[in-house]
DNA sequence: GGCCATAGTATTGTATACATAGAATGAATA
DNA sequence: TATTCATTCTATGTATACAATACTATGGCC
């Protein structure tokens, strides 16, 4: 969706990437001007950037008062989760009628990546657990169902960071496996059942225990999101 | 979800109304500089609004090319048809468990503005057949869904300007009666059923020839979008 | 007559500058 | 000591200016 042309691009990946990854909390201020030093752009760049997180739900952008990472309200969480659930039934339904060959295999191709990095990296590990859902979505072949997926998910990660303590082990690798399972056999019934259980205990460990925490230093943090000839 | 008190507001709103009444036929070319003068504002906001519009698919924004009205390919068409009726589906499920008497009120005083402007006020009736399906999302009481709802519809309206001759008669009276009764004896399977036979016969309307119509001054037509105070 | 190269024009990409609203500081008073 | 108001300062809103890219038109060449 977001050409990647011009100089906003970067910008705009990198925060998505930071807020997705929790390094960059809710609540946090974003200030156009220190945003803009550590990339070497303009307000002007960072402002197109800001205005399109804005757009997906992960910025919160007031008239006057700048940009800062959303803050979704308990309400907005159980929401926000009611609505990835319908989501990610299409999805599981969709999938259920298709040729599963190429489906499963790329989704087992998937499995492996995210076996490798658990427990090793934990970072690319919660990545890549968010990046199945996405895979899932992108298989069905429709952007516009993959590209809702890809935004809600974001935004369940938000609401990760604001009212679980970590989500370290967000994504049972068990479940993962046994959705995939249900795929193969084309038991549409099972894999919206599996799909449904799965997205449900991670809302449950989510909507737990809130807490806030200190903030940090924005430039810093987002330093380490630059990504050389992004 | 947008914040209307910024400059770009008017901008991104009237363009809005504008591309989903089909006065800004989909290819029109969106100019910075002619749009910026005909709302007395500079380049950067309307850029702005651009960006925004871009986001939520109405706009198609290529580097170094500019901004224009989004195109959608009959596959794209498809896929968006096809999300509609998830969503709508999902509305249907949840106006069934809850409580019908407001919802079925409100319903109805829609539908009496509805009949008043059939026949009379084109532009108007067809903005409200809309807003009939917004309606129905907003009173799930889920913004999300709503905001979704919202979305789609307004892509649905760009299929119709270009696949569809014209979408005079895009939603039947009838059917939206149709649902409002279904949800009023609480019969989920019946509304959803509904619901799924009346999108469908607005898609099949829409795709069936495919035709191009002249370009026309942007800047007139807008002319026409400035809404006073806004 | 058609095609390619080049110059000129128009439009976008991005940075900077100025205006303005909010936040922060501090002094004066209850 | 707490509170309020004035002042200062910081950050955003928006316009303008310059740079770079794409489009157009003209003319030479085949």
């Amino acid at each position: 969706m977001y050409k990647s042309t011009t100089r906003s691009f970067p910008v705009y990946d990198s925060l998505r990437q930071a807020i997705i990854e929790q390094a960059l909390k809710p609540g946090t201020k974003l200030p156009e001007d220190s945003i803009g030093e550590t990339f070497s752009v303009s307000r002007t760049t960072v402002r197109n950037a800001l205005v399109r997180l804005d757009a997906e739900g992960l910025v919160d952008l007031q008239p006057n008062r700048g940009a800062s990472v959303s803050v979704p309200t308990i309400e907005e969480a159980h929401d926000i989760f009611e609505m990835r659930q319908c989501l990610e039934r299409e999805v599981m339904d969709r999938l259920c009628r298709m040729d599963k060959k190429p489906i499963v295999k790329a989704l087992k191709a998937h499995l492996v990546e995210e076996k490798k990095y658990l427990d090793v990296d934990t970072t690319r590990s919660i990545r890549l657990a968010g990046e199945f859902h996405i895979l899932l979505a992108e298989l069905t072949g429709s952007r516009i169902l993959a590209n809702y997926v890809n935004e809600i998910v974001s935004r369940c990660s938000l609401i990760l960071a604001r009212f679980a303590q970590a989500h370290s082990a967000q994504c049972g690798l068990d479940e993962h496996t046994e959705i995939i399972a249900a795929i193969e056999a084309g038991d549409a019934d099972r894999a919206i059942m599996q799909m449904h259980r799965h997205l449900h205990s991670v809302q449950d460990r989510a909507l737990l225990d809130p807490d806030e925490r200190g903030k940090e230093d924005v430039s810093a943090i987002l330093a380490r999101y630059i990504v050389p000839n992004a």
